[in-house]
DNA sequence: CTAGGGATATTT
DNA sequence: AAATATCCCTAG
């Protein structure tokens, strides 16, 4: 639950522009731990805060404070703090202290007060914390400012400049390197790897053992998707400018060429190992986006669902998905009794379990909840598929990084992922312990 | 969740 | 055939 609960708000976070959802409120609402995928939550919603602000058009203390936050959270990563975090920070500073000099004469307003606060206190708590923001640059701006009480001229010369411009482009600037080192959000590497897997399962078609009548939903809607492109644009009415808007991809709009670099990145790691794929690698990026679109349309009804305003008449495909929900049928899954393997708790089988123990509800069509799809997302977890995953070998990286962890947290297989879930991201602890008991035989 | 046994694929 | 690496299943 909690990863859905990941997702869905990842997916908030990243999809702009959406004035109803405040990425900080969000978070603390759902109260997430400080696992690395939380960190990476945390950040993406920092710098969406940091947009939201530069858009309104406010330089202020309140940025100073995400900016704060976002060297917290980028410490937690163990990422290093950029040369325009440090700038953004400082110029930032300056504008905010310049707001205060409108007066001619220094001592008139505000002006030292501002010194005080932000300087003196806020700085100086940061110095004493020993924070990577604190720059040369700044320290040369935190001279100049209190020189600038006593120094008529230096102040009318602070005065006159342009600071919040330069304050501006640093924050542009750190977003979009921040955005960039993002990368593409869980969602997107999942529609990866769902994308893949596919790829592989229909290079083997011989159909196997398909034998379970489970519809996964999604393969459906993506089937659907493929399809009947266009008459699913019809139903999306007022929500049609978020929709473009977000087709381009998943993740934030603006970022587009860095994304693509890391998707490449990503794609070329993966093929020093997968090999084969290689040479569908041209045919790849489309399908990718294909799946993330389809994912994402999965969310986005998600969305509705929760919020009415947004619900859309959908009347056709949700009789589509639905019709299961209202009219009992008979199971049609047969469970061969072979072995242990029916773990396949179709909602059939629950309706069935209630008409047969529930004979007070005779003739009644019991309202019901739309019975949850099977979101069988996760690739990493057990997919009841008869298709194995791709045999994938370890890389050195991988390798360190769980001698490290064993060094760090024992044989906790989980805690070890969960400390560094960018570089585990596709082993499950599971296969942390084999790895293990491999190197130590 | 972890440990351990086993299946599968590849290499020796 | 044996050894090895990875992935899968399941008991506790």
């Amino acid at each position: 639950m909690e990863i859905i609960d990941k997702w869905v708000a990842e997916f908030l976070i990243r999809c702009q522009h959406n004035p109803r959802v405040s990425p900080t409120n969000l978070l603390s609402a759902l109260r997430f731990g400080d696992s690395g995928d939380c960190l990476k939550l945390k950040v993406s919603s920092v710098l969406l805060d940091l947009s939201d602000s530069l858009t309104r058009g406010s330089v202020d203390e309140g940025t100073l404070d995400l900016l704060e936050i976002l060297e917290k959270l980028l410490l937690q990563q163990r990422s290093v703090i950029t040369e325009s975090h440090k700038s953004a920070y400082c110029w930032t500073a300056a504008e905010c202290t310049l707001r205060f000099m409108w007066p001619l004469d220094p001592l008139d307003g505000l002006f030292t007060d501002a010194l005080e606060r932000i300087w003196t206190k806020r700085i100086g708590f940061l110095k004493e914390n020993g924070s990577g923001l604190v720059s040369d640059e700044l320290l040369k701006w935190e001279t100049d400012l209190k020189k600038a009480v006593e120094d008529p001229e230096m102040y009318q010369r602070i005065r006159e400049s342009n600071i919040r411009y330069t304050a501006i482009s640093f924050l542009n600037q750190l977003l979009k390197e921040q955005r960039g080192l993002l990368g593409s959000s869980s969602l997107e590497s999942v529609a990866q790897r769902r994308f893949r897997k596919r790829k592989a399962e229909n290079n083997v078609e011989g159909d196997g053992v398909r034998g379970n009548e489970v519809p996964n939903a999604v393969d459906e809607s993506t089937r659907r998707l493929a399809s009947d492109n266009t008459e699913r644009g019809t139903c999306e009415g007022d929500n049609e400018n978020r929709n473009n808007r977000d087709v381009d991809g998943v993740g934030c709009p603006e970022n587009d060429g860095i994304d693509k670099v890391n998707e490449q990145l990503a794609a070329e790691e993966e093929g020093t190992m997968g090999s084969q794929e290689q040479e569908h690698e041209s045919s790849l990026d489309k399908g990718d986006k294909m799946a993330a679109r389809e994912l994402k349309d999965y969310l986005l009804e998600i969305q509705r669902q929760i919020d009415p305003s947004t619900r859309q008449v959908q009347e056709p495909n949700n009789a589509f998905d639905h019709s299961v929900n209202v009219t009992p049928q008979p199971s049609k899954v047969n469970r061969t009794g072979t072995s242990g393997q029916d773990h396949i708790e179709t909602p059939d089988n629950a309706s069935e379990k209630g008409s047969s123990s529930q004979g007070t509800w005779s003739g009644r069509v019991r309202p019901r909840l739309s019975s949850p799809v099977p979101l069988n997302v996760s690739p990493l977890k057990k997919t009841n598929s008869p298709v194995r995953r791709p045999k994938k070998f370890w890389t050195p990286e991988e390798v360190e990084a769980l001698r490290a962890g064993v060094k760090e947290y024992g044989k906790s297989w989980k805690d070890i992922k969960n400390a560094n879930p960018a570089v585990f991201a596709e082993r499950t602890e599971v296969d942390l312990k084999d790895k293990w008991r491999n190197l130590v035989r």
